[in-house]
RNA sequence: GCUCCCUUCGUCUAGCGGUUAGGACGCCGGCCUCUCACGUCGGUAACAGGGGUUCAAUUCCCCUAGGGAGCGCCA
């Protein structure tokens, strides 16, 4: 059998992370297996369907790199087929017109309701003959007794009893499919083999497999994957700020990470943490997917995006770099080499976005110092070291890390000092605060011109500062 | 309310009848050190509760509790 598995988003708003790692289990399962990978845009909901939500999913799974054999494909471009499937049921007597009004729909679901009772359609027009030409809608005619039974991939075999399901809509008054109808008819005539979706679609699964009977053809295989809770344990919304995969990257977050921190969440490997993607094709299945929800922790997908800063190519943690200082205003051009910046600073930062902010001093001068840095560092006994800094800096003529971290030390000798009394006032002159890249790496990326500046600055400062307080 | 599903450290998880219940993130501490990090070493912390089955239950079964999903002319 070929494998065949697709991603099926509905494009009411933006691929979230619940989606994109449906997307990349569908995606691994059908590359694991050699198979095909599908794309298919549900907009059958011609109310909330929207181009924009559309192309935010084509842009999520660009980036993300879940690149599809076939598709994508729009459910609105094939209303004939499905209403020649409806037609087809209508006609062996798998399906009925039903002219029953809403008023009564929603009586009937409050009286049921009231009797604590589960609401169903109660069949009303199962044996009605409804006039065509009158306003109606087409539902299915499900069994009414006998179960059906899925043997799904993650949640194992389940079987569900045909009465406690109803006769569901599959053609709206305004000619319409609806969802349960168009996958179906889709899944069917693009021989999907495996359906891999979320856990919310389970309930869906037995009245689809009857639709699939009631056409004669027999079901995929199903495989469930649970939902992903956000920080706190809940459901995952827009309270929980990032949820979109676009944000992620707009945060500085590297494709490869997201999509580690994804699928380890309710699939594992022993005790790996990171996984290539060649990896994963080779050793992910969707058998050893977990039951359980899972939640969404930050913390762990910000370490995994670190890692993989420190270990990408630099060139290219470069050329993303550039795209977040940009954000600041800051063209990376007038710098030093943005390899170098990387090189530096990839050890302190989790994300593209606090690189970004932790080498903003490497471009421009800082409008004040940190409070607390400057009150540690800069104080009158900073003075002569700072002197002597400035006069052998100015002094030097070639602005080379070797150079800069010998002529740090000659100065610490000279006083009779340790590394960090000069280091630490020079750092906080030279960068506003009191953390950043070695010294010698700092003042070569803030180049020599900057350098002088900023001692002169700093003593600046520290002068006022003797003479306010009378310190000395 | 009804139907279905789930339950190991705070979080993600390993475990598939006999383990000092393992790893990872986080947190705490040591080392490294010019700062911050990185790295490294160590520590903290879990089988939801109750019944069975068994020589033996985290592992199998049942019940309870808690959590989730579904119950649309949404997908």
């Amino acid at each position: 059998m070929t494998i065949k598995t697709r991603f099926a988003p509905s494009p009411t708003g933006y691929l979230h992370v619940g989606g994109a790692r449906t997307a990349l289990f569908s995606w691994l399962y059908a590359r694991k297996h050699g198979g095909q990978f599908v794309l298919r845009i549900e907009d059958t909901d011609l109310e909330r369907s929207t181009a924009e939500s559309v192309n935010a999913i084509l842009e999520g799974m660009t980036w993300l790199g879940l690149e599809y054999d076939e598709g994508p494909f729009y459910q609105t471009k094939r209303f004939d087929r499905y209403n020649e499937v409806i037609d087809q049921l209508l006609e062996s007597g798998h399906a009925y017109r039903c002219d029953c009004p809403r008023e009564r729909l929603d009586q009937l679901r409050e009286e049921a309701m009231a009797r604590k009772e589960k609401p169903r359609y109660d069949g009303c027009c199962r044996e009605k003959t409804v006039n065509p030409d009158e306003p109606h809608v087409v539902r299915f005619r499900n069994p009414l007794d006998g179960a059906v039974v899925m043997d799904d991939m993650v949640l194992g075999k389940m079987v569900f009893e045909n009465r406690e399901l109803d006769d569901l809509i599959i053609r709206r008054s305004d000619g319409s499919p609806t969802y349960n109808l168009s996958v179906v008819v889709d899944d069917m005539d693009m021989e999907i083999s495996h359906v891999i979706r979320g856990n919310d679609h389970v309930m869906n699964t037995p009245r689809q497999m009857n639709i699939l009977h009631a056409l004669g053809k027999a079901p995929p295989k199903y495989a469930h994957v649970p939902m992903i809770l956000g920080d706190d344990g809940a459901r995952l919304s827009k309270r929980h700020g990032a949820v979109s995969v676009m944000q992620y990257r707009e945060q500085g977050f590297l494709p490869e990470a997201l999509l580690n921190y994804l699928v380890r969440l309710g699939w594992s490997h022993g005790d790996q943490e990171i996984f290539s993607l060649d990896e994963l094709t080779q050793l992910f299945d969707i058998d050893q997917v977990n039951k359980a929800a899972s939640a969404f922790n930050t913390d762990k997908l910000l370490w995994l995006n670190q890692h993989y800063i420190k270990s990408a190519d630099p060139a290219r943690v470069a050329h993303l770099l550039g795209y977040h200082l940009g954000k600041r205003d800051i063209d990376p051009a007038n710098g030093p080499e943005l390899m170098d910046v990387v090189m530096a600073q990839r050890e302190r930062a989790q994300t593209l976005e606090e690189m970004a902010e932790i080498s903003e001093f490497i471009y421009r001068d800082f409008d004040d110092f940190d409070e607390k840095a400057a009150k540690k560092h800069l104080r009158p006994v900073a003075r002569e070291p700072l002197e002597r800094m400035l006069v052998a800096l100015e002094a030097l003529e070639e602005w080379t890390r070797e150079k800069l971290h010998a002529t740090v030390e000659q100065v610490a000798t000279e006083l009779g000092l340790n590394m960090g009394k000069v280091a630490q006032p020079l750092r906080v002159a030279v960068v506003g605060r009191a953390a950043s890249p070695g010294i010698d790496d700092t003042l070569f990326l803030v180049g020599k011109e900057a350098t002088l500046r900023r001692i002169d600055e700093a003593l600046g400062y520290i002068f006022d500062r003797e003479a306010n307080t009378g310190e000395g």
